[in-house]
DNA sequence: ATAACATTGTTGCAATTGCAACAAATAAGA
DNA sequence: TCTTATTTGTTGCAATTGCAACAATGTTAT
């Protein structure tokens, strides 16, 4: 994965985020830093430590809508956190910084080498962002749970060359990335299993079909 | 909307896509390439002209998925059009450029101003791309046609500031956008009207009920 | 103007899904 | 280890949805 920071050396990162005015901010675990970043134009960037994107449904279940880790980047440009079901906290001790997006588009020492790798780096971050979100549309757009299922399963076995697929998160958690009704899915899984289409072993899922559905 | 070319002079456009040794192609009206961009690390840029992103269903219902114009960007990367029902079309007589990725990336001449104008102009294309993508993930993650249908109405507002909407598309588009059935979304926007809290005329939706539901 | 085509509206019905409630199995904490 | 909390499995049932089929309306081209 990219850091923001890639082949930038500690002195230009000093430099870069000194001549950007970038705010360094740091925080202890478990604070809620969403107030920060509500501005449309603020880009946050972990410089060290670990934030989760939180959802809070009706009915107080709180999902993990996403990690983020050292060099990793946030703010509303880039996941959608207006909607007041979303919260974005530190989950260990985290220092960020935060920039201002026109600040940094416009900035005048823009012949700086350190300043382009970073706009680079920041390009392609960003490019694995729109991938993952089209992977997740194209989940999301089919109709029913078994092609909801089998899409996702498609994409990771591709994704990772196998036929095994470890799932990254629990049942209750894939639920809600896919969007649908947890015991639902268990019910559809179970289908899958007694058709063969798939066995499971935990959060292990081994495809037993050909090719993709 | 941003220009992959802007501030970026014409001598200058030329040296940036010699220099990247970008292959300049052009196509009548109506011709699919979508061969052209199938390995992963090509983009493709618009010169002029006008393509469209077409998905054909299983009994051959074809949709209009994205329209691009002079400047825009294209190809797996930005778009999923991994899936077979996926076809990306010229409209009318169109140039392009394919550029490979990793080699715009890797530049040697990257102090270039030109070059790095390029690369901005890049992340700002993408970035509103992220931004559509988080739109259109809110609203898919709705459960009930009734509450896609509201949220896509809620965003739309905000963004025009008007409690007067005008979709973009044709109604059967729109169940595509949303992925719905088109007559459930029917039969839902007549409750919708029916309970007072919406009003159609046509393409223009007048949002009756206060604030965002 | 009229035919041919495309979009929108409507409805019955079957299939799918969400919801709720609870049991069983796992994991985590004291 | 024992207790508590979390995750997973299961099922009946009602609500929602997709599907199909067709009518009505609107659009385009000749």
């Amino acid at each position: 994965m990219t850091n923001v920071f890639d082949n930038i050396n500690t002195k230009n990162k000093e430099k870069l985020l000194y001549s950007l005015e970038a705010d360094k901010l740091n925080f202890k675990a478990n604070t809620s830093i969403l107030s920060l970043i509500k501005d449309d134009n603020i880009i946050g960037i972990i410089l060290n430590g670990y934030l989760e994107i939180i959802r809070t449904d009706h009915n107080a279940n709180r999902t993990i809508i996403e990690e983020l880790y050292d060099g990793d980047i946030f703010g509303t440009m880039i996941s959608s956190l207006n909607n007041n079901e979303y919260d974005i906290i530190t989950k260990e001790e985290t220092t960020i910084i935060l920039l201002d997006y026109n600040r940094l588009i416009n900035f005048s020492e823009n012949s700086k080498s350190y300043y382009n790798e970073f706009i680079k780096n920041l390009l392609q971050i960003i490019i694995s962002k729109v991938k993952e979100k089209n992977e997740r549309i194209e989940i999301l757009t089919k109709k029913t749970i078994r092609n909801k299922l089998l899409e996702y399963f498609n994409i990771t076995s591709k994704k990772n060359g196998s036929r095994n697929i470890y799932i990254p998160f629990n049942y209750t958690d894939l639920a809600d990335y896919l969007a649908i009704d947890r015991s639902a899915m268990s019910r559809e899984l179970k289908y899958l299993k007694e058709e063969g289409i798939i066995e499971t072993k935990g959060r292990r899922i081994t495809l037993l079909y050909d090719k993709n559905i």
